[in-house]
DNA sequence: GTCTATAGCCTGATAGAC
DNA sequence: GTCTATCAGGCTATAGAC
């Protein structure tokens, strides 16, 4: 017997089940979500839940592994063949529009990674070391061809990261700073003017 | 009757409990953390850890009021007298040291905030607020008598606390990314480089 | 497909002997 | 001060009716 294809309401209870996934566990961190929070976010019961994903775990697998593609693509997707300083200053820009648009995505990654990345320790070491050993070379060649000033290309990458993901997962921190301001009222401007001093030849 | 001073044991105890705990609530998170692995990580059973503190909540909460204050040593270290530019390269380094030197502590803090920091929100709308809202002034007249270039005051901070913090905080995936490289190697000229070129006048 | 009820495990905390 | 034994509550997951 072939696999039956999902029905809407299957589909439309995944994608309902996933989404309250997201918020629990970026929130809370694997271990502090609890099956219960998650259901009831979905307006499920606990054991409908399980009837939908076998386990916790395959849950928070299923978010990992659906996420990290999206997560990436903005690396993935600069161009070799673009103007090396545009390429990279809207790699910064996309990258601080998705901690502003999906900052339970990116919570959701620092929660994992913070805690020793056990559950894509592989994914980390193969496609991400992939992409970015890729497009370092990509960068690199933009130096040595003098496009952009020279700076170590594997540190760019994380400054980059670190930065603009901070605004999602240092959230709060960021909030009780700054009070009332909102805190992507002055980042973008100063991501730019940080990234176009930094590489400006 | 006065309260016991504490005993040499005592003092000895409860400085490795603290360690011990330490080491598993940066690697875990709280709610990840056991009573059971803090015992066995400070060599004592389960119960006897919990005559020295009261709860798995009291050790957590003990290490981070005692470890806010070092964490924040070096930015109240600025010296509004001192060099502009000297000052805020010494804070940089100063900070990538401790990240290099204390990746448990950057854990533990790393692991509240993005959870929300249910544990110290006070501390940073009100402590860390105060302290940042004050070098802030003090950066902001840096620029004013044109010492150092314009920048968003605020976001300058935010820059350097995610940029030194990262390479604690996300070791695992720098680590991935780099093999055998040791991060800490290309590091101080990186931020170097970076923070002498956005803020040299 | 969805529910109520519950099994079975883990964990924080306590009792009480030494 | 330190231990063994254990309680009580919360949690993941399953059983089984509908």
């Amino acid at each position: 017997m072939p696999a039956a294809r999902p029905t809407r309401i299957q589909q439309k209870n995944r994608a309902a089940i996933l989404d309250a996934a997201l918020d629990v566990f970026s929130a809370q961190g694997f271990r502090g979500a609890t099956v219960d929070q998650i259901a009831s976010a979905a307006g499920l019961s606990k054991p409908n839940l399980l009837y939908y994903f076998p386990s916790k775990e395959a849950m928070h697998g299923a978010l990992l592994t659906e996420l990290m593609d999206n997560w990436l693509s903005p690396l993935r997707d600069l161009n070799p063949d673009g103007d090396p300083m545009q390429e990279i200053m809207g790699y910064v820009h996309r990258k601080l529009q998705m901690s502003r648009d999906f900052p339970r995505e990116s919570r959701l990654f620092a929660n994992e990674i913070v805690q020793g990345a056990p559950r894509i320790h592989a994914a980390l070491s193969m496609d991400l070391k992939n992409l970015v050993d890729d497009k370092t070379a990509v960068i690199q060649s933009w130096i040595t061809a003098g496009k952009i000033a020279s700076v170590h290309p594997y540190h760019l990458l994380f400054s980059i990261w670190s930065l603009t993901q901070h605004y999602a997962d240092f959230d709060v921190q960021i909030r009780a700073v700054l009070g009332d301001e909102d805190p992507f009222e002055g980042a973008p401007d100063f991501v730019d003017t940080l990234y176009r001093r930094l590489l400006t030849p």
